[in-house]
DNA sequence: TTCTTTACAGTGCAGTCGTATTGCCAAACG
DNA sequence: CGTTTGGCAATACGACTGCACTGTAAAGAA
């Protein structure tokens, strides 16, 4: 065998010129030429490890949900009452930071992709899943304590939590109002279902 | 003068078929011919009511605004709770019925559209800004007639409605659950904030 | 009538797109 | 040592893009 090269490296390092291009100019600017560019490499190496432009799309949509992941794992300090846990994991979504709102930016270009190719989607809907299971696991283990009234539908709970940060996510995104007005109103929401 | 021409009705009858491509294909699909086709009429006729394919975007976007606040207008019946009546307006954002997906799905897109141009942006600042002031007073509304428990600052809690019916779309669309889902989750969180 | 102005249709152009193809180079194996 | 083979660069190609330009038909103004 020739030339060792670590592949999966190799095609983080073009993914993640993906995610700045379409954060910069979005989307649509993402093409195999640019995304060559932003990483200082050649075309022809794109293409070397990426035989078509939708695999690296899918590549690049993975890559951005495991650093989405990876950050609200890192967020997570155990023995933390429900509430703070949820408040940590949701945090961690909203672009509170430059880095953040980066990915943020580009989450939302992919969800109006995925919007139009059902089929792309199905990880982040796998992500969705994931993270209102938890919720709705925390919102039932914060009533077995007793600090909450048990009211609402608990999945019906985390089903808005969850839509919730999506869309003070989307409103900051477009400037509506600021990160710190969306965090506000994340915290009155979390009052209520944590009563 | 020569020939009259209607020449408001031509415009938006472009846009109508922009809005048809990109619900369909998504917006990196919309080109000035793949519009032309769509509306059944010639490039040159698309070229002359629109001298850019911005100002034709930026004029649909304005189309799929007109038609959200139209279908707002027509949801409300005077005379209603304020709960019924912010529940009737936040109900025609979500996406229930083929013609509201359609739009869902063309804002979404448009939504990531103006993230990366924040100019192009300002009548969808506009629009949530109107739809959390209207929200507001109707929280204020039913507080005065002793529906509500005066709590929460009801400005956030407008703005968190705003998100959650925006998130929630949004996950609808990605085919995260059904829209039925979606509706009940809104209207437990209806439940909390006009309890 | 003649003239002017609008409302298109058609074509051409320079640039960009994704992809296929070709070829060179260096490293590991026999 | 050669030979093979993966890693990459470069180029070419057909399709498509937004836009500019030209031509033409028709409807009012004179």
């Amino acid at each position: 065998m020739p030339k060792k090269v670590d592949n999966h490296a190799r095609r983080k390092l073009i993914a993640e010129a993906l995610v700045r291009v379409a954060a910069k100019r979005g989307l649509e600017a993402v093409s195999l030429r640019h995304v060559a560019e932003e990483a200082d490499v050649s075309l022809g190496m794109v293409q070397h490890y990426f035989r078509t432009k939708d695999e690296m799309m899918t590549f690049a949509m993975d890559v951005v949900r495991d650093n989405a992941g990876a950050r609200m794992a890192g967020g997570i300090e155990p023995n933390l009452p429900p509430k703070d846990l949820v408040r940590a994991l949701l945090v961690q979504l909203l672009p509170l930071d430059e880095d953040r709102l980066l990915d943020a930016n580009v989450a939302l270009a992919f969800f109006a992709y995925t919007a139009v190719r059902p089929q792309a989607g199905a990880g982040l809907r796998e992500n969705t899943t994931q993270l209102r299971d938890f919720i709705t696991g925390q919102i039932l283990a914060s009533r077995e304590t007793g600090d909450a009234s048990p009211r609402p539908d608990p999945v019906l709970a985390a089903t808005a939590l969850a839509a919730l940060i999506e869309g003070l996510s989307i409103h900051v995104l477009g400037g509506h109002y600021s990160a710190e007005e969306a965090l506000a109103a994340l915290d009155t929401h979390l009052d209520t279902v944590f009563s």
